[in-house]
DNA sequence: CCAGAATCAGCAGCCAGCCAGACACAGTGC
DNA sequence: GCACTGTGTCTGGCTGGCTGCTGATTCTGG
């Protein structure tokens, strides 16, 4: 349960009275998509949407896949920030202040991505004209911090058993597809991949996921894990 | 130096030309305390502010002190999931939906605490009619987006000693008080409330700061911690 | 203001979990 | 076919969690 069900509520933002009274727009998508200079993106699995130190001058809306931020060391170590998905804001950061600033992620298309970019400029004149749209941002928003709060509840378990448990049941919330034999979560995951996102190695992943589907938990095809019952899978808990 | 100097910049919204010019209010205070249905409150240290299960109906902005948001779980293990600092906007789940939700974290005064409590309609009703407002609270959430970020870096550090370091630094940044030894950490912090912010034990924590006055690096004079050169801490990152 | 209670800090020893490094093999795309 | 990425497994070694105890500090209620 742990986080599971209860942060599960609110995660699409519903269409708000107040927003489609205003002009018709009822969702960041519609809002996004009216905007002056906005920009409707493909990209490929892999490709970067933005590098470290690039200048911050727009912000993006996930229609269509997921998108992992993440920070690169000197090292040649990755660490992922945040999976987004779909109807995710991200690189708000250039809405901060006026003055130029440039991105510290890296941003990543971690599936075939089809997203919205505006500038930030438009965004906030957006803002002045129609006062639905800052809410419609702010919803947005929150969505994300509740999101990005729920990783760190995550990474704060101890044991990496737990923590993997809790990372999937996060994987569900944000990626899940049911099926007939449980939630299968549609993105195409390596070991490598998801201990670069909960702080551990391949190997240990590999060994714990194996355990997972040995005492019948998950399933695990081509790169795609089902799991079967995300309530059993919670009991797991250290 | 990771995570520490660059995010240190958009930490405090600076006024913006468009909200003062709309209405005088230049602040997210300003515009929190002409909300109608606003109150201004004390907590006092170690106080809850709200329980997980409270119905989500106000949104709070911390004035003065610090708020500890955390999990509670059965077994008695509490999590913290963000100390957060001055100015710092939270309960905003209750912006969401129209519909009616719960707290699902628990907010505790970490420090005595003043700040501004206002009904999330009134906000709602404060966006629609000046949209600076919802221009100052953008920035609000986006400084919290990248505050919560740089917490998951930091807890995505493999071994302990980084993890603590780096919680460190981001304390520096967020409670930190130039002196003239070092930065000083505002916070009266017992090893058990470190432990439970980066997920380790009490013991751990008490023997990595050990290792880290020996080293010369940090102070402790009755649980506040000074930290003599941040750049020199940053090179204990294993 | 004081005494008892509670919390906090420090130390040590034990042991499991996990990382490092290495290697073989399977799948996949060019 | 070949290169590359991903998966599965093993061994050794160390970090860090767990337990138990003691003395110090801080809080609380008379």
């Amino acid at each position: 349960m742990r986080g599971f069900s209860r942060t599960g509520g609110p995660s699409t933002p519903a269409p708000v009275g107040l927003a489609a009274a205003a002009n018709g727009a009822s969702t960041l998508l519609d809002v996004m998509r009216g905007l002056s200079g906005c920009v409707l993106e493909t990209v490929e699995r892999g490709k970067t949407i933005f590098f470290p130190g690039d200048p911050a001058e727009r912000v993006y809306l996930l229609r269509r896949g997921a998108v992992r931020l993440s920070r690169v060391y000197e090292s040649g170590e990755e660490i992922t920030v945040a999976l987004l998905r779909e109807n995710s804001l991200f690189g708000v950061l250039s809405l901060l202040t006026g003055q130029r600033s440039d991105r510290f992620y890296h941003a990543v298309a971690f599936t075939r991505v089809e997203l919205v970019a505006a500038p930030a400029a438009s965004v906030r004149r957006a803002i002045e004209q129609d006062s639905a749209v800052g809410l419609l941002l702010l919803q947005g928003l929150s969505s994300r911090i509740l999101q990005t709060e729920t990783m760190i509840e995550t990474l704060t378990h101890r044991d990496m058993s737990s923590r993997l448990v809790s990372f999937l049941l996060v994987l569900c919330r944000d990626f899940g597809v049911p099926g007939s034999e449980g939630i299968t979560i549609d993105l195409r995951l390596s070991h490598q991949a998801i201990a670069e996102a909960i702080g551990s190695t391949r190997v240990t992943i590999t060994r714990l996921l194996g355990d997972l589907r040995q005492a019948g938990l998950v399933q695990i095809d081509r790169k795609k894990i089902t799991v079967f019952d995300p309530v059993a899978l919670a009991k797991r808990f250290s």
